[in-house]
DNA sequence: CTCTTTCCTTACCGATCGGTAAGTCGGCGT
DNA sequence: ACGCCGACTTACCGATCGGTAAGGAAAGAG
């Protein structure tokens, strides 16, 4: 029943450690639906058909576990700007490929974003730890850009950070509430808005960095 | 040590009813702060130096302590709605005034806001029930009224519902932020951010709805 | 054939959860 | 004076939580 025990690796190789990646990927998954106290490690293990304690083998504690699939996520966010960056030149073309990324990103994987709004949201009572700064970079990149961008209207750092967040803001609520919107404006008025959506974001990067 | 056990009112008039009221408001930052599975009666109660029986003789499950919440803040943000909407005849005012109006009320109450994001992600898991559609008519109302204010552009139906998510998503986001932006850029950045966000959102407004 | 390590199990722990049942107690109407 | 009733309390329930301890099957090493 169960496949490749593999090699006697030790923990070090998480290349292609079936348990603990799938552990990590139900993870993700019931903690976006749920938050951190939501979810059960019971109810994670199960789902793969384990107990707890083989989750808690591989991760030793709950907090483990969501920071590891906190990293996990912020790994890629930063791979996913570091491809963009390396790419071009134009600080406006930047911006507009790293913010429709992770527009791309969001529609391929929700739980992801709502898992990072979940974060925001929690970072006020629970954490204490690192947690915020895995942002802290992305945030800080993607502020320094805008300004760039922001060439003829030239705005402050301030400004910047707020314009930063007013585009980002623009996404991330945009993908948390797919579910909201299908409900409210029903299913076919919601595709058609995420057909909508990017060329009405770029507009609005447009609108907001090039215009005096 | 108790005050006010007033005349012999029934449960009808919310009035002026000391506890009820009472364990709402700190049942309102308890839920922000931690989530629905997050918080708990006892904590609840405990915090005005009550049982948790105290709170369920007075709501008699833990959603409906929720629900009440939650009904609370919907009314409230109808009832902002209706003022403004009262007060002008020009969509674009009544939208900037609805909008600026939301960015003031998530300064003065900041756990309303991350009640009610916490209540999109929320969505998709728990509830079943009526909860989003609290907000359905607010959202209709400010895509009517962005598709009104966006005349010069002749935009269709999906699209003023992008674009109302969008801005809607921009003041939402930045409110539910503060923290990780005093985390991230610090203090005084976040005051800067806060002093300089209406006049960026007047602008974004604009420039959304009324260029071509 | 043993010894060790990896990966997982059952058994158990105290704490806390939401919720029920059954009082207690002060003020009210009659 | 008596009983009722609203507003609480203590006592208790089963379920579930995260986490510890100990053991066992499987596989590689010597």
């Amino acid at each position: 029943m169960l496949e490749e025990p593999r090699s006697g690796v030790h923990s070090e190789s998480d290349e292609i450690d079936g348990t603990r990646a799938r552990l990590l990927a139900v993870a993700k998954r019931q903690f976006a639906s749920y938050g951190f106290y939501g979810a059960s490690l019971s109810g994670i293990a199960g789902e793969i058909g384990l107990t707890k304690q083989a989750l808690i083998y591989h991760f030793r504690r709950k907090e483990d576990v969501y920071s590891e699939v906190l990293r996990a996520i912020s790994e890629r966010l930063s791979d996913h700007v570091d491809g963009i960056v390396a790419g071009s030149d134009d600080p406006l073309e930047q911006l507009e490929g790293i913010l429709l990324g992770l527009l791309e990103m969001g529609r391929n994987d929700p739980e992801e974003r709502i898992l990072l709004m979940r974060e925001i949201l929690d970072n006020r009572s629970r954490a204490r730890d690192a947690r915020t700064w895995y942002l802290a970079d992305f945030l800080k990149t993607l502020a320094g850009l805008v300004q760039q961008a922001a060439g003829p209207r030239q705005v402050s750092a301030s400004q910047a950070r707020v314009l930063t967040y007013q585009l980002l803001g623009s996404i991330e609520y945009f993908l948390v509430s797919d579910e909201t919107l299908k409900a409210v404006f029903g299913g076919e008025a919601f595709l058609a808005m995420q057909a909508d959506f990017p060329g009405e974001l770029r507009r609005l990067i447009r609108n907001a960095l090039t215009l005096p």
